[in-house]
DNA sequence: CACTAATAGCACTCAATAAGTGCTATTAAA
DNA sequence: TTTAATAGCACTTATTGAGTGCTATTAGTG
């Protein structure tokens, strides 16, 4: 019912919490027990987001995640993508993604099925383009959120390293 | 993963049939064979509609279905809304509708794991409100589907901004 | 009147997907 | 050497969505 996966609600929520404690390794279990989550699940998007390069590892004792990158410049479009794909609104979306081109499909055939694949391609590109827009560091600074078209003097943040 | 239910795909793709054909009164039947869609769940994503106030049907023999209000003023949340209800982004957020009041519900304490529930909720209200700001007619537009008829290489919609 | 084809409503089954777990390997600090 | 972490992947269970069955009601037509 359009709605996020979990596996990406822990990972935004890592996310938000490692960028709180920017320089800092926090292992997997520290954020888990803190934010009461289910530990290998939050493992699991920790992993997804280090494959796709966003986190650090250190293995071991001691180990844990830290971000690779600012907050600033990691997105959440990026987050998502990294831990469930980029989304799709209807299946001709997704098939459209593959195929690309609308004769070739063979199913979108008669009065193609997919009337209501453009418009809606728009939509969900505008989603897409408002996950792609605000970043991590808003996230983990509400009120960062609100200068987004304001642009008033933005406060120096603790994320700097 | 983020995406559209086949009952409200299904449902958008009636409600532009019959916003091309406004006045006449068209079967369940007839859409679903016209599209090539299982005739039964057409069906169910048209009583939705209908239940909703946004479709006026007529029973028996020459019976079915014909737009309540001008596809104009008719949107694609409503009508997704009607089929599938509002969608939420995350579990916090579908509490955050009904309890709001942040300390309340006693799973939100800690920490609270919802840390990434606001500006969440921002991106959310932010996909809402690109679906409450597309009607219907728009969906059914011919501007607005150049794809349908472009038969080569797809381009890049006419994204305005 | 009988028949037919439509909507109305709801419960149910089956399939797809997401949530969560098991297990083994590797790494590195103590 | 022990321990606690990540790495990876397959597996099981739970939830959700897709689709169907069934019965009732409505109204046009021969």
């Amino acid at each position: 019912m359009l709605r996020l996966t979990k596996r990406a609600e822990y990972g935004l929520t890592a996310l938000v919490h490692l960028t709180d404690h920017v320089g800092e390794v926090v292992s997997a279990r520290r954020i888990s027990e803190h934010y009461k989550l289910p530990y290998r699940l939050v493992g699991e998007a920790l992993k997804d987001l280090c494959r796709a390069g966003h986190l650090r590892s250190v293995r071991g004792p001691a180990g844990g995640y830290q971000m690779a990158r600012r907050a600033a410049s990691l997105t959440v479009g990026e987050a998502i993508a990294a831990i469930e794909g980029a989304p799709t609104l209807s299946d001709c979306d997704a098939k459209a993604l593959v195929g690309l081109g609308f004769g070739a499909l063979g199913d979108l055939d008669v009065e193609s099925r997919c009337i209501i694949r453009s418009p809606l391609h728009r939509i969900q590109e505008d989603i897409w383009r408002q996950f792609e827009r605000t970043t991590i560091e808003e996230l983990a600074s509400p009120e960062f959120t609100l200068l987004r078209e304001g642009r008033s003097t933005p406060q120096p943040l603790p994320t700097s390293a």
